[in-house]
DNA sequence: ATATAAGAGGACATAAATATCTGAAATATG
DNA sequence: CATATTTCAGATATTTATGTCCTCTTATAT
């Protein structure tokens, strides 16, 4: 898999947040279950998309998570960026050649060079706006109207 | 990292043995000193190439590793199913969704879909015998003829 | 025969990702 | 103020990939 478990959480739970948008806080507990999700994992994650000013939170009783800001300005790579870290949305070599550039090439390098500007290309354009409107428009699941967060899984 | 390091080093591994095709047997000693491989791990990596059909070894006294076949019928897939197993070739949904497929799609699906077959044309197209001559035929290092495998790290 | 060189194999060690547990801090409510 | 609720934070456990160490088996040169 191409990024952590901890980056598919950390987009799974921000597609739910920006579905609920309008509806103020969320509990990490709720997006827990929605997902099957240990809380105690997610919870962490979310203290780090907090550090990354991607959501905001709010301790104690009706307490919970929201997004920071409109998810037409969150990108993709800005998850990625928090969650797994700089290389994770520039990678590198396929086969983690340190030194592998144009200047000197792993014998990939040339072939796999098409293939991480596409990555690079989606994971920067890619809005969770987009991603959001993506999982809402289509019926995943013929027949079922209602966003059920829980058949992603 | 999309493959393991283990996969690293064994097409590493196999990439040496094909520039040594005529040479007969080559020590894993060597290939692991070569790409500076701890020589106990290069060896269980080795053992899985040979029970996967890939090269041969001998035991004993001037013994040593070498293909099983001609380069040009080994395929970098071949060698990833060894090593990583029949998922790393054949790569699921970006985010790890169980169900992600083209009647349930992930947001990600039809985004990724084309990344997708791209890896997967890659690998099973490539041989280690035109990766092989990828090596060869350029100059990673300008200035140095002779093949070095250790510029490659 | 015996010593030596080589891969085979298993036990153990380390690192990173993943996951769980326990308590502290903050906040709304009565 | 007391209590229930919810996130924050750190300690600990589990799993997987990676790496090391030691012994066994096999083949060959002498």
């Amino acid at each position: 898999m191409f990024y952590t478990k901890s980056a598919k959480y950390a987009i799974q739970t921000m597609i739910y947040l920006a579905i609920k948008e309008n509806q103020g806080l969320v509990m990490v507990s709720e997006i827990a279950n929605a997902y099957h999700i240990s809380q105690s994992f997610l919870s962490k994650i979310t203290r780090t998309l907090r550090k990354f000013n991607l959501i905001k939170s709010t301790r104690g009783r009706n307490g919970g998570i929201k997004l920071a800001k409109s998810k037409d300005l969150i990108f993709i790579s800005d998850i990625l960026l928090a969650i797994d870290g700089p290389e994770s949305i520039e990678p590198k070599c396929i086969f983690g050649y340190e030194s592998c550039s144009e200047m000197q090439p792993c014998p990939f390098h040339h072939r796999w060079e098409d293939v991480i500007v596409q990555i690079h290309d989606l994971m920067e354009t890619e809005t969770l706006g987009s991603l959001t409107a993506d999982v809402m428009e289509r019926n995943y699941l013929p027949g079922i109207k209602e966003f059920s967060p829980n058949l992603l899984n």
